[in-house]
RNA sequence: GGCGGCGUGGCCGAGUGGUUUAGGCAGGGGCCUGCAAAGCCCCGUACGGCGGUUCGAUUCCGCCCGCCGCCUCCA
């Protein structure tokens, strides 16, 4: 069984399933005010993986993820552009999916927008109200964090401790600095809804809770996202949950920044690096595969070197694809371990064509809390294992560590690279056939001549007992 | 001020109280090859500093140094 380090408690803990066999995850997804950055990308593809590797071992998955369609920075942006907020959110959210698919990553079962949920949210606020754990001020609605049992539970501090290192502004009518707006009232020429405090729109705090808990209800497995949204964020979320008496998730899960030269990579800064860029230049694979090789807890520096890194390590595993034409096991969707019990409790018998020690092994450092680089140091150890099989000979043992090279790479979203575009044209073939005319002439000098056209037309090349063969480089 | 994380061989990056190594990339040597490429084999003997506990610590404890983060919007 799978267990994760849950923010709430600081341990490592095995997820505490409602229903045997099924498990709801909830991660907070974009705000669509721009261009997604690494860090999206890299929150998008630990949580695939979690999600890619929950459905291998068997369980059935629910995955939520939302998507922020109204919010102040959505608002001046848009009014900056001068477009409406409407095209300038769907703009941006196409943009997210185009990213998306192109980084492997699985569409959500549900990917609920904010302006769907605002009677919803004001239902939830309204509760609150009368609740008395929040107030109405003259810009808004605000929960009192002080009447929040627990308060501080993901910022793993006390609330005085919150309190007395609060940099917000002072608001004289706030009964505490830490308290967080549930609705905003509108100001002139603002997008609004009517509610019983006057028009206005809801607190990037309350859509979270009032989504996941309408679409997976309350004591939803896992709630997941990047370690910036830990506090304020999930802990407001959490806060408004518990006034209302209502169990939220179970567990906590937050992945790491990622870094750029040493700092962290954010809007705020400025300093981040889009995902179109990262994908114009590199296989997407790579950002995947420098993802893994690291714990989704610490921080990646990504930089041109460590994607070059990444890049070296993918073609390594395009070769055994290649040398033994395997398939690509992700072209019908998420694969399922073929020796899975069915409810994640852990591998039963593998089929003859698998390797089940090496699957046992790749589960054992998943399941302790999705230790990746543990993972793929197994896959690295089967790559070694089928090619130094293949030139023993044994042609059985390496097709079974082929295989299962296989199969775990598409437990982790990583696909072989297809052969598409390498069709080779009708120059190159003549070069080819030229080039073996001259090797079996023992003519050295034509042949390297031919082979020096060959990669100066992008073909890397190599001879085989077969003659040459050359492929994309 | 409060709270938290990290510091591993050239680089990235796991892990562990002691018996043989994580793994990847780069590098060196070898095999293979006409030469290459790919692949295979071998190699580096690393755990910030100072103390402590221990028969023994990179791994536990304390202190120190350095880096980073959170307490405001942020994946």
């Amino acid at each position: 069984m799978l267990t994760l380090h849950d923010t709430a408690t600081g341990d490592v803990a095995p997820l505490r399933l409602r229903t045997p066999g099924r498990v709801s995850l909830y991660v907070c997804g974009p705000t669509v005010d721009g261009v997604p950055h690494l860090g999206h990308g890299r929150m998008s593809l630990v949580f695939d993986v979690l999600r890619r590797y929950l459905l291998f071992t068997g369980l059935d998955v629910t995955y939520v993820s939302n998507v922020t369609d109204i919010e102040d920075k959505i608002i001046d942006r848009a009014a900056a552009q001068g477009i409406d907020i409407a095209e300038f959110t769907a703009t941006n959210e196409a943009l997210w999916w185009e990213i998306m698919d192109a980084l492997g990553v699985l569409r959500p079962d549900e990917t609920p927008h904010a302006t769907a949920y605002v009677d919803r949210m004001i239902d939830l606020v309204a509760d609150l109200v009368g609740r008395g754990v929040a107030y109405e001020t003259s810009d808004g609605v605000y929960l009192s964090v002080m009447d929040v049992p627990g308060y501080g539970l993901l910022a793993r501090q006390p609330l005085d401790s919150l309190r007395a290192g609060a940099r917000v502004e002072a608001d004289e009518e706030k009964r505490s600095p830490l308290d967080f707006v549930l609705w905003k009232k509108a100001k002139t020429g603002e997008p609004s809804w009517e509610a019983p405090w006057g028009a206005g729109r809801p607190g990037w705090h309350t859509e979270c809770v009032v989504m996941s808990l309408d679409l997976l209800g309350e004591g939803f497995e896992l709630h997941g996202g990047g370690i910036d949204l830990m506090f304020p964020h999930h802990e407001n979320e959490r806060a408004q949950a518990v006034a209302t008496g209502r169990e939220f998730a179970r567990h906590w899960m937050h992945n790491g920044w990622v870094t750029m030269d040493g700092e962290k990579m954010s809007k705020s800064l400025g300093n981040f690096t889009s995902l179109a860029d990262l994908l114009a230049r590199n296989d997407a694979r790579a950002y995947r595969l420098l993802v893994l090789r690291s714990h989704y807890r610490s921080p990646i520096e990504v930089t041109p070197d460590t994607i070059a890194d990444a890049e070296s390590g993918l073609a390594r595993l395009d070769e055994v694809g290649r040398r033994f034409d395997l398939p690509d096991l992700l072209a019908s969707g998420p694969v399922v371990d073929p020796g899975a019990a069915g409810d994640g409790s852990g591998p039963a018998a593998q089929p003859a064509d698998v390797d089940a020690e090496a699957v046992a092994r790749f589960r054992a450092r998943m399941d302790d809390d999705l230790d990746t680089p543990g993972a793929l140091a197994t896959v690295f150890d089967l790559v070694r294992q089928a090619n130094a099989a293949a030139d023993a000979g044994d042609e059985p043992g390496s097709r079974r560590a082929a295989a299962t090279v296989a199969l775990l790479c598409a437990a982790l979203g990583l696909r072989f690279r297809s052969d598409e575009g390498s069709e080779v044209d009708e120059a190159s073939a003549e070069l080819v056939r030229l080039r073996d005319e001259a090797r079996a002439a023992k003519d050295w000098a034509r042949a390297d001549a031919l082979r020096g056209e060959l990669e100066s037309a992008g073909w890397s090349v190599e001879d085989g007992p077969t003659g040459t063969r050359i492929r994309r480089q």
